[in-house]
DNA sequence: GTCTATAACGAGATAGAC
DNA sequence: GTCTATCTCGTTATAGAC
């Protein structure tokens, strides 16, 4: 009874990602746009009525994609931040960030498909939330830490943001100062631009070396908020001011 | 003779334009990757084979779209600046990066087709690049005049990065020191990011007053590019206070 | 010379009867 | 599940109108 039923959810587990594993490759010809579950179907060998019972819908195998997608690229960022946790925050940030455009460059219709345009007459249900936290999420860890720890820099917002910084930090980031949260909102999305352009071509004849590029960008992007070795506190020159430490 | 001649060009380029509108809303509603000659065509009244008479082929409408786009924004940018021209420098900046966003948020589409995911099977030529060129421009415009002007700050970029660094500035910014010009490409992509973030979704639930946000994290990353308002100028340290508990 | 229309090709998607 | 009749598509060849 037992064995059947667990080879039948067997079975089902591995005709759903060998549905999936067809679907991406459909995703990097042709684009999310022309998804069809038909073709998916004819190329598996079934029906398309027989993919019905394993996704309702186009738009729920499309849903089942971006979670995955977000889950691949969250487990990527994670452990190579795991290999580095015990080092100053700048490093796990930059490591986080070079993950995470590392991912992009070997998945990237994947990275288009959850970061890119949106797909035309889809929209994302809530379920794809929590997968897509997760980089932020462990960004946001990294900044916690270096502000319980050393401390990080404060810049204060205009008058003007603050009560959108209050909003902003009681909402997603309840251990974190107001300037903070913002500053940190605001490098997740210019990180992303970075990996975007180059992702998607708007760097071709004007950065070479990406990888380098990038790095020191999303360390300087990692000093704006408030993250530096402690090594080299007070080595900054004007750019930061923190107290001296060492 | 003129006349005639005059007349048929006339009708030409309004055909012409008709054409690209009409596509325009089939961008609109399906996306970049199910443009259809034929559907334009059928909405146009007209046969599909009569629109090889405008556009030789598919990717040559796309394309005529793509450098459309990227002029719209150009000039949006250009003449929102040109209103601020006597203005410090970082008021520039920030006046350029609001009139992206804004011709962004009034044109998600047409800013998808330029910034976002490419479209299958569709590869930009190079005539695209003067017209993608522009925004860029622009901005190095503003932080040139002010290396000329009241001398911009300069971050020292590591070793690592100095001959991309060199070759960056003598390819694209011949009149800037090697370090602003990689801050500079450094920070329109950055900015990029923070317009692609609000348009593409991913500041729901996260972001609500976006507007001054995106002012603030500009007016930042101008600042990371070294452009002050002079009356300030000397004084960036003090934005910038360290924290610490212990 | 400049345009539009008709027809067709090969490839593929789709809807529905069976 | 299968098969078929009918759509779509980009593109080209051709013929004729202005």
């Amino acid at each position: 009874m037992t064995t059947a039923q667990g080879a039948r959810a067997r079975a089902r587990i591995e005709v759903t990602s060998s549905i999936k594993d067809e679907a991406r490759r459909q995703l990097a010809a042709e684009g999310a746009a022309k998804l069809s579950l038909r073709a998916v179907a004819r190329e598996l060998g079934m029906v398309s009525s027989a993919l019905y019972r394993y996704f309702p819908s186009r738009d729920d195998l499309l849903t089942a994609l971006i979670i995955d997608a977000y889950d691949s690229l969250g487990e990527a960022a994670e452990s190579a931040h795991a290999a580095v946790a015990d080092t100053p925050s700048l490093r796990r940030w930059v490591t986080v960030c070079e993950a995470v455009r590392e991912w992009a460059l070997a998945h990237p219709h994947e990275y288009a498909l959850i970061y890119g345009s949106p797909v035309p007459g889809y929209k994302a249900p809530d379920t794809t939330v929590p997968a897509a936290s997760r980089v932020g999420l462990l960004l946001m860890g990294i900044v916690r830490d270096a502000h319980r720890s050393v401390g990080v820099a404060r810049i204060p917002v205009p008058a003007e943001l603050r009560p959108e910084a209050e909003r902003l930090a009681a909402d997603i980031a309840p251990d974190l100062p107001a300037e903070v949260a913002v500053a940190l909102a605001s490098a997740w999305a210019q990180v992303y631009g970075l990996v975007g352009f180059e992702l998607f071509g708007q760097f071709n004849r004007v950065i070479e070396d990406r990888e380098t590029f990038f790095r020191y960008a999303v360390s300087r992007i990692g000093h704006e908020v408030g993250l530096v070795f402690p090594e080299k506190e007070g080595q900054e020159g004007k750019e930061v001011k923190g107290e001296k430490e060492k």
